[in-house]
DNA sequence: GTGAAAGCGCTAACAA
DNA sequence: TTGTTAGCGCTTTCAC
């Protein structure tokens, strides 16, 4: 059963005795239409039930008012918020916004590029930490449509960028676990291929070095951000027999992990181990010990990211290539005092 | 800077020395063409990287191959692995998917049909147990989309639903806890809005019956879905001062907050209180102790979903208009046998 | 203030 | 096997 078929502009100018030049204005330049005529026109609008078809309209004004969000992942932690925040600007500002979950393929990526091309979308937002399969391999970076990176920036292209100020952050929450007297941290979630991971060791190095602390590599550990990585750390920490009192896990998911393996082996924490986080993603007010981590304004960053693209498709210079936005220190449980 | 101008068909057709359409015969069927032809248009379209242009296609076929996804919330835990079930079937058959956030906002639904009713998209797969508003209030029933709603059911209107059996599921659940000697068992979740919810108390209902255990109402509290919903009713709990044995609850967050208040009161879990969720979100193995529960079979809904969309889209006529799959039991942790 | 007509990029009759 | 052409539904000159 087909739902059955739409009045058209031509419809409308029928009904109201008009041409169907007078109802697009009426529509779009109220102004330029006489108070009579205007009435008449929305009066079919109403009688027959008409809404403009969004396609025809883009084809014609090469142009959809349409933002594309391509995240690897939709059911990351943190990418809800941030959505809630470009909605809410893009929104705002007369767009919409339509999300498309790419899960790493390639081929999905190639796709939802077409969605670009095709006017469907005018500007996307990247969650990928990549530029879509397609772009940049082939020296056709020039035609790169309006774009901003979130969440995870894009190496090697210069995409805007809007996301927590990592590096900073992290060196507030190591600092924190030095203010509580600890000096034997652990960095849980090293990686070569994340940005965000290695922004984050890189605050962790800061805030010893800053505080006189020589690093110890055997407390520095792999991880790629899942849970499970962070278990996996926590036990290689006992099998190198090099202990810290202090664990800073590069994101909430891994000190969950940590957590979960120094409850299995029946620590009293945080008495004898202390366990910082960053992110803030909702589980963490559940966990015991609850989770002292950091706090991204990932409403904030959705907007801002928003604001970043929308001046971008304006054709106005943006003020800067890169927003970086503080993080904030919770304090719950998982952090204690040592020595 | 806007990205460059795009080919069209007819730069390949003059490329490759053609009509344009040859080119869009070369390009849909490939066996009407000579094979020298082909062979041009091929090159052609490689040395201009012509892509062709989804929107002006739609509006001249008068579809999309795009299936939309109404979601009021895409950090709803049970909603990205559906996703992928969705996407990996609507993907076999050459459909893409798009995601529209609606935030349960009218505004936000009305927009989102008008991608229907433009042919932006074909059809509608719906998370918000709800028409979008706009539908079915004032008897335009008759012009419903194809659509399919997962997860949450739409009551009074005639719309496909595939999702888990919760009533099944739910007496399965509660057998499983009256099978370990519990017969104090409280229900956590009750609604009077959410069809879910309704459908799991009868099923706990059902489970009491069958074995001859007649219902204490103290012991069906009334709860959103939420864990700080779960929090509250076990709290009510104590003050109520009818305790059960082991709790039944609605959902996994409102088992994890039911564990969360029973932890801090310092109970010793499972010993003193069982608890059974219901989902098997990814957080229900992280909590301690680990929730027993029983887990929806996620991918296999949405795969289900989009094969029944399809089949609508086609013209088909659906063989069921409900699916109902079953839902699994998961032993961990949080149940242990009473007495 | 309003209408006629061109054209956005494509597919599908129909002709050749 | 290929080309010509109408037309999907709309916006926007350009006349009037």
């Amino acid at each position: 059963m087909q739902h059955q078929k739409l009045a058209t502009i031509e419809d409308v100018a029928a009904l109201a005795g008009v041409s169907i030049a007078t109802v697009s204005r009426a529509i779009n330049e109220p102004t330029k239409v006489a108070d009579e005529t205007r009435r008449k026109v929305t009066e079919a609008i109403a009688r027959t039930g008409y809404t403009t078809n969004a396609m025809a309209r883009s084809l014609r004004m090469r142009r959809s008012n349409m933002i594309l969000i391509l995240a690897p992942d939709v059911g990351d932690p943190n990418f809800s918020n941030i959505l809630v925040g470009l909605e809410t600007e893009a929104s705002k500002r007369g767009y919409g916004v339509l999300i498309g979950n790419t899960q790493n393929d390639p081929a999905r990526e190639t796709d939802y590029l077409r969605f670009i091309s095709s006017n469907q979308a005018d500007g996307l937002i990247l969650f990928t930490g990549h530029l879509p399969y397609g772009f940049g391999q082939d020296g056709t970076e020039g035609r790169l449509p309006p774009m901003v990176a979130v969440n995870e920036p894009v190496p090697n292209a210069d995409v805007p960028y809007v996301g927590v100020d990592n590096f900073e952050g992290a060196r507030i929450a190591t600092e924190h676990l030095i203010s509580q007297g600890h000096r034997r941290i652990a960095f849980v979630g090293r990686s070569g291929a994340r940005e965000v991971n290695r922004l984050r060791e890189e605050g962790y190095r800061k805030a010893l070095a800053g505080a006189g602390i020589s690093i110890d590599p055997r407390l520095i550990i792999d991880g790629d951000g899942t849970t499970e990585s962070g278990r996996a750390a926590a036990e290689l920490m006992f099998v190198r027999d090099a202990l810290p009192t202090a664990f800073f896990c590069v994101n909430d998911a891994t000190a969950l992990g940590v957590i979960i393996s120094l409850n299995a082996r029946h620590y009293d924490l945080p008495r004898q181990f202390s366990i910082m986080g960053f992110d803030d993603i909702s589980f963490s007010s559940f966990v015991t010990p609850s989770l002292t981590t950091m706090k991204q304004p990932r409403h904030r960053i959705g907007e801002a990211a928003m604001e970043l693209l929308l001046e971008l498709l304006a054709g106005e210079k943006p003020h800067e290539q890169q927003i970086l936005l503080r993080a904030e220190l919770i304090v719950r449980n998982s952090v204690t005092r040592f020595g």
